[in-house]
DNA sequence: TGAGTGACTGTAA
DNA sequence: CTTACAGCCACTC
């Protein structure tokens, strides 16, 4: 019953849209919010084929590294794009996730 | 149908 | 401490 994979997408689109300006959320946080917290790889698929309305520069890995910027088309993209919004860079070059971290809630549908 | 890949994460050595 | 491996789920060849 239920349908597993496309449901997953959506809710991915769904958790992403959520993400407030100037925050930055994981892949974790948004697989466990999905339901499979395991499929954080998953989630990175699931923003890959969404639409470019989707804030995916908000998406980082675990350790605020923007590890998808190369999908961007331009790997400084996704820098800009999150400076732009506020968001504070560390030296190491990741987001500042003690301040910018935005720990995303139920779906809720 | 089966095997390989990937925008990740966690544990082990 | 750093490096390697395995697990997880969905997609493509």
């Amino acid at each position: 019953m239920k349908k597993n994979n496309q449901d997953f997408f959506d809710r991915v689109y769904k958790v992403v849209e959520q993400i407030p300006y100037g925050k930055v959320t994981t892949y974790g946080a948004i697989a466990e919010v999905c339901g499979i917290k395991s499929a954080a790889r998953t989630v990175g698929w699931a923003i890959n084929g969404a639409s470019s309305e989707l804030p995916c520069h908000r998406v980082v890995n675990r350790f605020g590294a923007l590890t998808g910027k190369v999908h961007f088309g331009d790997p400084n993209l996704m820098e800009e794009l999150l400076r732009a919004e506020g968001v504070e860079f560390l030296e190491d070059g990741c987001v500042d996730m003690e301040k910018h971290l935005w720990k995303p809630k139920s779906i809720n549908n």
